[in-house]
DNA sequence: TTGTATGCCGAAAACGTTTTCGTGTTGAAA
DNA sequence: TTTCAACACGAAAACGTTTTCGGCATACAA
């Protein structure tokens, strides 16, 4: 076994102080040719690397990005991964990656873990829970030691900081009008409950599009489900109940249980009902008829994100305290699950 | 602004000496309740937290897990991922992520750069490339400075390390001879190119399980995809010129592919045509039919991936060389894209 | 010969911890 | 009064870097 190998080994090898091997290493023009070359030859052969903790501790800088979000297995948030991890690379960032599961106590236990020196700022999306108490102060304790937090899509007010969203509100404006558009009236909503603030938001761009077109909102047709795993006999009653020409889901999942529930129930999708879905994920590709959407780019949220929150990590002496919100545009992609929109 | 507190400062702040602060935080019987208790509640009031990176540099532990994957957006890695980190976090490790997008380079620049002292250790799964090149010297270089290595998934022979596998052979196998078990003769078989170590043994269960019930291997049933998103061809090809009574696809995205143009073909599923597809992710549950399936849990093998490692990483001076492969186990689990197997 | 510039290198501090060892003070026993 | 243990605390090393500063030669000019 080969242990990695340092200044000091390299250094009582070669006979010469810590601060020449430094020195040689890093092509300082204070070390002669001849020492230098040797130094370097050596370190070469045994396959030098400095250790990036003492790096770290030594310059203050970790380079290192800390994300919390609050669940991987979800499309969605994969995306904004692989876009955060891609740029963060390019720049020479590392990426650690930790959970909340949607739970307030893990995201501020991780949170301040990651706050004790480990990483330089932080890219978030908030659980569930944390949107329903509106308790923040774990976040504003950070940003106030100094250390920039980037918040995508599931965002808050209450915190100053950039942040990376798209306009839930409006897309979902756009695609419920899409559907008025095309003549569909008794337009059906699945939505979240409301502390979930990109659900809240899709749901307001729903009414809006409704009203201003002058079309009443009836509560029978909206249904806000709590439990993902359990929501087939709801959007039951919601399709057999009423009369509906199209439903506007706020996810994924809503949308293909929608889709499922009403071939179940000898709807055809899209002739009898029309459906959108909110988020371009891989259901809404792959299901059978294969789901209109709005698309929510995750890879282009997490480069976002990342870019911001490098570009304030190399200027962090200036304090800048103008926080940027950054609106990444949406667009709906047709396929199946509608009749083709104009 | 309030930078964090150190030991330093706390230390000048009472006029005592740095080690004093220490060991009282520490609860040292050495240091007198009365100094004690008032360093204890200063920390606390100041709400200090001693800074990791300085302890990692000290005790030349990180208490973090490197992962290295060939990409994020993929349900089942995410589901490692969780596991992982799930794990992990419940024994007091990080987990910091690295992708390398299927490429060779970015897996070695990755792990060099992890491996100079930001992790305990590794859990990975092989890139395309790396299985293509069959070049390892990165990962037994770092598995020779002591680092322990666990591999999951996609793993090698020719790097001697714990590795965390289900046995794509035998459940290949078993899935297919159900298909056999209920009357299916003409099985095609959708599979990868073979340089993919599991993609590879998938489909020598698909060989072994036709030749022991007496089933010539037909090669014009068998289609081998490099690029993913152009394999609808060549599925069609496979449906339309065989008379095939049922397919094995390798993974998810084959057999929902599969049934996708299936159904435009006017074949329907599973009466037509039954399929049986790899790996329980998202798409098999959702789409329509939903997708009989090897079920692959990413969860468990996270899980085991990450005990496995912390357990080496606990007993890391006993130089155990007696290293372990799980094997997690598999089952089929029954949807609508076959008929219901004996 | 003296003074000074220059080239080359080492000592030491700093980052924030933990821990070993040393030291001074106190009180009690001899 | 002397001796010694117990107690309470501090100094310093160590982890692996980088960097500042100081110093010692050598060479060159005056």
């Amino acid at each position: 076994m080969k242990r990695k190998v340092t200044l000091k080994q390299i250094a009582k090898e070669l006979d010469v102080s810590i601060s020449t091997v430094s020195k040689s290493l890093r092509d300082s023009s204070e070390i002669s040719e001849d020492t230098r070359l040797k130094v370097q030859a050596f370190a070469k052969l045994y396959n030098y690397k400095p250790n990036l903790i003492a790096l770290s501790l030594k310059n203050k800088k970790t380079k290192t990005i800390g994300i919390i979000i609050p669940e991987i297995v979800h499309h969605f948030f994969a995306t904004v991964i692989g876009g955060i991890e891609h740029v963060a690379n390019e720049k020479g960032y590392n990426v650690i990656v930790c959970l909340s599961d949607e739970s307030f106590d893990k995201e501020v236990i991780n949170m301040e873990m990651l706050a004790n020196g480990s990483i330089d700022g932080f890219i978030m999306s908030l659980s569930k829970e944390t949107q329903q108490r509106k308790d923040f102060h774990h976040i504003s304790e950070v940003i106030n030691q100094g250390m920039p937090v980037v918040m995508f899509d599931r965002v808050t007010n209450d915190v100053l900081c950039d942040k990376v969203i798209i306009d839930d509100n409006l897309a979902a404006y756009q695609a419920v009008e899409s559907l008025i558009n095309n003549g569909m009236k008794k337009i059906g909503l699945i939505t979240t409950v409301d502390y979930v603030s990109v659900g809240k938001l899709r749901t307001e761009g729903y009414v809006k599009a409704l009203l201003s077109n002058g079309i009443p909102i009836n509560n029978n047709l909206i249904i806000k489900i709590e439990d993902i795993d359990n929501c087939s006999s709801q959007i039951e009653e919601l399709i057999t109940n009423n009369d509906l020409d199209s439903i506007f889901a706020v996810n994924e999942l809503f949308a293909v249980t929608a889709i499922k529930t009403a071939k179940r129930l000898k709807f055809n999708v899209p002739e009898d009902i029309a459906i959108i879905g909110f988020t371009d994920g891989i259901i809404s590709k792959y299901s059978s008829p294969s789901i209109t959407t709005v698309s929510q780019n995750g890879i282009k949220m997490g480069n976002k994100a990342a870019q911001m929150l490098i570009e304030r990590l190399k200027s962090e002496d200036e304090e800048n305290e103008q926080y940027i919100t950054e609106v990444i545009e949406t667009h709906l992609i047709q396929r199946e699950s509608t009749p083709i929109l104009k």
